[in-house]
DNA sequence: CTGTATCCATGGCGATACTG
DNA sequence: CAGTATCGCCATGGATACAG
């Protein structure tokens, strides 16, 4: 029995949404990727048997629609999966508020990067050709060092040397772009404090982070000390 | 490893909230139990190791504050914890809409009536004291009869004839009294398939279940046809 | 009333390898 | 690129009984 036995649709919710990893599918969805690999790479340490598995149930239970063309694969929210929106922005929300502390394992330079792609303004950025090198001072070798790749609007990660001319390098440690990035702590911070730096023509970029974006929950107002203070497991 | 290895806040969220039952837990905390007995009378099906257990864990994570007064224990939800309402409402809502589909073991008299007693309008009531003896025509003996007691702006549930005298009685199959009550189903309608009936001074208690009231969400908007057609699994 | 202790089976899921 | 196949562990949680 993997219901709950009841009518409560919080509870028929929840028995198709509280399967490990399910709702990080759907916000990788949310986020805009279509094709397997991409969801991969949004939702990392998933094996792709549960990948494929979870995607299957999703579209069992109509909140994906996947959609065959020769050798391409899409998959996409179907109205019902759309609308749960909302609610993985109010996740999103929540857990920023109140699930600040980041241990080391949730850092991850690959899925920072593949996030951080989605959110470059490219308005911002010159229309010519533009690369934006990026090296975490605390991470070894192998994920230390990618580059930005900023052409016609679009947006390329690469963790290899493109060859290009470097616009602007950005070098920070991991804990301190992803704090950000996320918001909560600011560049300039990051900047005085020594954990980050920018060389180059860094006008050009928006000053680095700036340029880069945030998360689109960056913004939400963090609890206060005080209310922190009380959510805390309480002395009582 | 039962983390995502994530800083992605939606994931640190589902860390603590995707384990299950966690959220119907909150869920019932939020509708304002906070005994230990009420709130397995919310959940039922949950077994009391376990209940205890997540409520230990909300507690830890700053969701859930615990007071002991005397032999008088209550739980009761922090600031983070009560920001989860609108994460909550907005599954019970996406439910509602999309999960419409009750099959046979989600119907449960005791949690029906566990939740009706919550929602009954009192000030719709008479002042003096009023009972409402509920019948479910098919439910098997035990769990079929029960007594809505209002009295002094206060309604108690009874499973058994608390004696005094009825002022009116409902009658309905299982299946129509949860769907009218959650909403998407009318009460005249239920009247008129003959799933329903009410006799005595109907006029008293707000003429049946429109005094015992509905779901907080009994009033989101359902799919039309067309747009459930979208959201079935596809034939395309 | 408010839980805890214990036990055990299940199956979810992580890891790895492999295929069209 | 887009998945399937297989395997085995161990944690989850269901059931039951019991305790302060």
């Amino acid at each position: 029995m993997s219901g709950y036995g009841q009518f409560c649709p919080v509870a028929k919710a929840m028995e198709l949404l509280d399967e490990r990893w399910t709702l990080l599918v759907v916000r990788e969805l949310l986020a805009g990727s279509t094709r397997f690999n991409d969801l991969r790479r949004g939702v990392p340490h998933m094996s792709p048997a549960l990948l494929s598995k979870r995607l299957q149930r999703l579209e069992r239970a109509g909140l994906v629609r996947k959609s065959v063309d020769g050798s391409h694969t899409a998959y996409r929210l179907s109205p019902s999966g759309v609308e749960l929106r909302p609610i993985v922005e109010a996740l999103a929300g929540w857990g920023v508020r109140w699930i600040g502390d980041l241990g080391q394992a949730d850092l991850d330079p690959h899925l920072l990067l593949w996030d951080v792609r989605r959110t470059v303004d490219v308005e911002r950025w010159p229309r010519s050709r533009t690369v934006v090198a990026l090296r975490f001072s605390d991470v070894e070798t192998g994920a230390a060092r990618w580059w930005l790749v900023c052409h016609d609007g679009e947006t390329d990660l690469c963790d290899f040397d493109p060859g290009f001319e470097v616009t602007a390098t950005v070098t920070s440690s991991l804990v301190a772009l992803t704090r950000v990035w996320r918001g909560g702590r600011s560049w300039a911070g990051a900047l005085r404090s020594g954990e980050g730096g920018i060389d180059g023509d860094a006008d050009a970029v928006g000053r680095g982070p700036a340029g880069i974006g945030q998360a689109g929950w960056a913004g939400v107002p963090r609890p206060s000390e005080r209310e922190l203070a009380l959510a805390r497991p309480a002395a009582d």
